[in-house]
DNA sequence: AGAGTTAGCGTATTTTTTACGTTAACTTTG
DNA sequence: CAAAGTTAACGTAAAAAATACGCTAACTCT
């Protein structure tokens, strides 16, 4: 929250993309916005969570403190991935003005660091976003946003995209136990394709830290599936020193 | 360079990682820099290229004028790649006097958006670069550097290196023709590794980008290579879609 | 002329990826 | 309560990619 009279640097911000994953679609957590238009009147529209830096805090902070405020959480996936920092990102009229109401400053030219974050939505954390006046968007269907917040999560999403690819994180946006298909899934809808069940399968069942637990689900219409785990102690161990080349 | 009285944002500034290749080894481009030590006597060290921003100025353009301003090169490898924003990054009494004394400024916070560059050393902008008080210096004998700035390195070459085995990117510090094994001993010192030459070949060959020249070398003592060049249009059209999971 | 060096082509083996068949275990429906 | 519907879980065969080497060619230097 941009609190006026508050210790804020006003010429770097931080935005965070928030990422979560819910009725099989990839989900961005936007914040409702209200400015007063060209005619005077209130309008409504959406931004990115993020705020200014406050003096002396540190980036990442500023994007865990916006992370924490807004879900309720901390210690959540959390990577910075770019910076945006065009003289015109901030010119639309609405958003000079808005910056004014909020911030009680005269704003000018702000850099900001964009983040993305990865959460598993539950209903305690869903409350306390929509008590903080956000919502979840498909990210197909992100309407009209502040700033150049569009372009913050396209690029926001084709980093996620890369990862995805490179690194185990899929989970990060699953409750903490998961089934094969449900993390399956979560790759075919982020990574836009479909994929193979019983490769997928093998392609995670031959990595050594994903581990079977001996819970199944229960009251499904079918064969029910065991639950499966991260564990992030094997990872590290055996994480991936192999020199392939994908160019 | 930090004139006084230029019309700078005093708190972002852009700080360029910029590799060269040359006698089997990974290079950086510092500059060296003279300041006021404690006891009030000059010392030198050395800094990244890098500058304030100015008003108006886009983070890109700022990264490519330092560029530019240093070599003398413009359409350059150049990429954004992390940004460094921690509150106590600028502490050490000489680097704040340093920084009084060239900017005329009192400056107090900088958050600085960090671009890694590569560039083929030839004579003429390393001469160039040598007049503007920069050397060369092997990546892995970099010395004590100003504010944060070793770590702004050790974290562009992980970049390097990560890109390095994902595009192809490696000729981009080679002169315009190149042989396979030029190429290859650039691999091995920048990822720190052995390749097989034959199987590292084949790997090259089998891309449709990399094209045989009908030019060989001369005067080398032993059977003379080819060389070839990194076709652009040919590497956009076939570029890889493929969905590999390499977690 | 012979030694030394890297180029350039090839082959055999292993590993990874891809494609697809089949039975098992549950709920829902008629 | 049997049949239909659905996804789980295991497996196999073929294709593609990565790895490990062997060998001859073509140049310079001594």
């Amino acid at each position: 929250m941009n609190l006026p009279g508050r210790n804020i640097n006003p010429h770097i911000s931080v935005d965070c993309v928030i990422f979560g994953f819910s009725t099989n679609q990839l989900k961005v957590l936007l914040i409702k916005r209200a400015y007063t238009n060209s005619s005077g009147r209130l309008s409504n529209d959406h931004k990115l969570p993020g705020d200014f830096i406050a003096i002396n805090e540190d980036l990442d902070q500023a994007a865990s403190r916006t992370l924490k405020e807004l879900t309720g959480l901390k210690d959540i996936y959390l990577q910075q991935f770019a910076f945006f920092g065009k003289p015109d990102r901030i010119s639309k009229s609405m958003d000079i003005a808005w910056l004014n109401e909020t911030t009680g400053h005269k704003i000018q030219r702000v850099v900001t660091a964009a983040y993305y974050s990865l959460i598993n939505i539950t209903d305690t954390n869903s409350d306390f976003a929509i008590k903080n006046n956000a919502t979840w968007i498909d990210v197909k269907q992100v309407p009209d946003l502040a700033f150049d917040h569009a372009t913050i999560i396209s690029n926001g999403l084709a980093h996620l995209q890369l990862t995805l690819r490179n690194e185990p994180i899929g989970f990060e946006l699953l409750p903490e136990k998961f089934t094969i298909r449900e993390l399956q899934i979560l790759y075919e809808v982020i990574l836009d394709c479909t994929l193979d069940n019983r490769n997928f399968r093998k392609k995670i069942l031959k990595s050594t830290y994903m581990l079977q637990l001996e819970e199944k689900q229960r009251g499904v219409a079918h064969k029910p599936a065991y639950y499966y785990r991260f564990d992030r102690n094997i990872y590290e161990k055996y994480k991936k020193e192999s020199l392939g080349f994908n160019f």
